[in-house]
DNA sequence: AAATTTTTAGCAAACATTTCCGCAAAGCTT
DNA sequence: AAGCTTTGCGGAAATGTTTGCTAAAAATTT
């Protein structure tokens, strides 16, 4: 079975090309009696645009690239949900790719939206990516670039992230007002600035002097190193530990399986979280939620703004709120 | 910036359009000097083929759909995951829709992914999805279609599934092999092909009359219920608790928190999974894993083998294998 | 009835690429 | 040196769509 083209429904009215063109967008041009007929065809037909001839006309594709460390994990997958449902809803196509969290296969992905000519790109860096030539050049062929969770930390570029300052503090705050005096704090790699933030303001909200909290921080790069040093560290007197993120989370609780303490009584937790692991527990973890899900949407409103026209370059912020399971 | 394209190189070198096409692809007919001269400008203009263009002659796009109920889930997102990984190794694009387990969403994303003329398409079915015909239809076309996990049982297609049946047995085994004698397991949607083998394949391991064992089986639609359902049939006597997927082993799990349970000694836990979940509890679920990712390696393989003009059809399965964690 | 406007539809170019032909010049064989 | 083959490159068509321009036919106004 050969596809339908304007061309077949041309040859079978035996009208123009265009006018077949013009009929299908329902062109003034075109009378009634006519359209109605080539309507008819194309449904029967089931006629489909061919993308690719509108894409190279047009010289615009609709189709967003997406870079993501891993699509597998606890965040991002939320993210890529949300982003997914929205370019369907605006009739835009989604390209997926992950780089493992590694810069050059970010740089190969780069690479492979600009040979499909992406109308905009949402990206969330590696690690280590410290260079953003690629970006830039990105953004002198005028396509738009929403960077999301991992951003650069100079440049002017379009940023969507989780209020990391404000869920952190909301957090200390929680924990501070259950009386606690004692808080092992867990956090992720050092050099991310998603790191620092929540961890600057931790510490600054707990202020050890004002408060006479005893505060220890601790980073970790995964969830079997978290087991391992909350196991380490847990005292006697600790009476609360914050985990940074899901990862972490996972990992303490883990250990606190292990060591058969009662939450909350034992032990109080908080995290920060997308919300899903928390409630795998009983106590369900309190948690000061930072949504994956929104900040796709976020993301994706931010990017229609930029296709509309605006070239203001700003970092924008999902709004965090502390919700209470039982374990604190 | 305008982007670089055959005619720009062609008209700066007094070339042809032709020949710049022919050097860049190595081919004979030119000579070493001018396909030097050309590959050094079009490397200098940061030269990108236009995708749409060579699609639009080729009638090939290179591009596969993947429909999916979630990208956020357990499961799907490490299939995805390890599809991903091998589009990009094969110079191949992916097209990700979910579904949202809806069958009018479905058909939706199927007729996107006609619009973008897919070289191929990954599909799970959505629960209630029961014709086929839009599937057919992409057959009669001939684009290659590879069902993953929830696939039609019914029709000639190919089907890449995890060993069900496989799986259900190891892990009957696994907990009779205990000498377990009074066992609840939880199954999730009834109507499902991978529910129905799972099922079966249980229940006739445990072969009640021979093995003297007392089994209770239940259906569950998702977390919440299986948590409830647990805490409700949990009886006394009952020596082991089999869940049929991951989704189900969280439920179950939160009521063993609940009722703080002490695993094995209380109870056995055994559980089919992906094989993250299991790890998140202490002492480790014994689970048999039927990987998602490894799944998705064998969905891509599958679907090369049908662009390479294979036409039969058959199902294939992954292998499963017994993990022993410490909860059995 | 002639002139003008409106309606309706076709032509052709353009988007970027590939590839079948064709053709001239150079090299080769007798 | 006449015929033959090889080398190196260009022309043009084709892929499916959109759109500015043009033009015939119909409807309307003088």
């Amino acid at each position: 079975m050969t596809t339908t083209t304007l061309k077949k429904i041309a040859e079978i009215l035996g009208l123009s090309i265009s006018t077949i063109s013009r009929a299908l967008k329902n062109h003034p041009d075109i009378s009634e009696k006519t359209k109605q007929k080539i309507v008819e065809l194309a449904n029967l037909l089931e006629y489909e645009p061919n993308v690719n001839a509108i894409h190279l006309r047009s010289k615009k594709t609709n189709v967003f690239g997406l870079i993501v460390p891993f699509i597998s994990n606890y965040f991002y997958d939320s993210f890529i949900s949300a982003v997914e449902e929205e370019s369907r809803k605006n009739n835009f196509s989604l390209m997926i790719l992950q780089s493992g969290d590694k810069t050059e296969v970010e740089l190969e992905n780069i690479k492979l939206c600009r040979q499909n000519r992406i109308s905009g790109l949402f990206a969330c860096l590696s690690s280590d990516t410290k260079n953003y030539d690629a970006y830039i050049k990105l953004k002198d062929q005028e396509i738009p670039i929403i960077f999301f969770d991992k951003v650069p930390d100079e440049g002017e570029f379009n940023k969507v992230t989780v209020a990391d300052t404000l869920a952190a503090t909301l957090a200390a705050n929680a924990i501070i007002a259950k009386n606690k005096k004692n808080i092992l704090a867990l956090f992720g790699n050092k050099n991310l600035l998603i790191t620092k933030k929540r961890l600057a303001a931790f510490k600054e909200t707990c202020n050890e002097k004002l408060t006479g909290i005893k505060l220890t921080t601790v980073h970790v790069s995964n969830s079997a190193e978290a087991e391992k040093i909350t196991c380490k560290l847990l005292g006697k007197k600790t009476d609360a530990v914050f985990c940074m993120s899901d990862e972490i989370l996972t990992g303490v609780m883990k250990c606190i399986q292990k060591k058969k303490l009662k939450i909350p009584i034992d032990l109080s937790i908080v995290s920060i979280s997308n919300g899903f692991f928390p409630k795998l527990y009983y106590p369900e973890i309190t948690y000061v939620e930072t949504s994956g899900y929104k900040l796709g949407k976020l993301a994706f409103s931010s990017m229609l703004s930029c296709l509309g026209g605006s070239t203001f370059m700003q970092e924008i912020t999902t709004d965090a709120v502390l919700v209470e399971g039982g374990s604190l």
